[in-house]
DNA sequence: CCAATGACGCCCA
DNA sequence: ATGGGCGCCATTG
């Protein structure tokens, strides 16, 4: 499953007051279009106490809703407390937030 | 191997 | 703007 173990690593290099979209992930992942297989590891996420899901959200910066972590609210809040700015939309503002990838996508984990 | 699933993304009515 | 539908891909049963 080196995909999913991909996307883990990947995901858990976004620093705080940023985030990232799906697509983005599975780009960096290898895979342009994996955004829906990057969804459902994100989903399991094993290692939700290493991984940072909550800094992954839509290419539109509209938070996952349904089942995101108890509630858009409490991602919003988490994303909030990191520093991430929201629009009066209640998205996040991607002009400012989106995560700029270094260079590492691997390694250290 | 085949069918179903899902925290996506995009196009069209 | 909203809603519905289709395609993508990895993972799971």
């Amino acid at each position: 499953m080196g995909f999913n173990k991909r996307v883990y690593e990947i995901v858990r290099q976004i620093p705080e007051g940023k985030v990232a979209f799906y697509g983005q992930i599975a780009f960096l992942a290898g895979v342009w279009r994996a955004s829906r297989a990057v969804g459902y590891a994100l989903h399991r996420n094993p290692y939700h106490g290493k991984v940072p899901c909550h800094r992954v959200v839509f290419k539109d910066g509209r938070l996952a809703a349904g089942f995101a972590f108890g509630g858009q609210g409490v991602q919003r809040q988490l994303l909030e407390g990191e520093g991430v700015q929201f629009t009066v939309d209640g998205r996040v503002d991607m002009e400012k937030c989106c995560w700029h990838p270094q260079k590492a996508t691997e390694k250290d984990f």
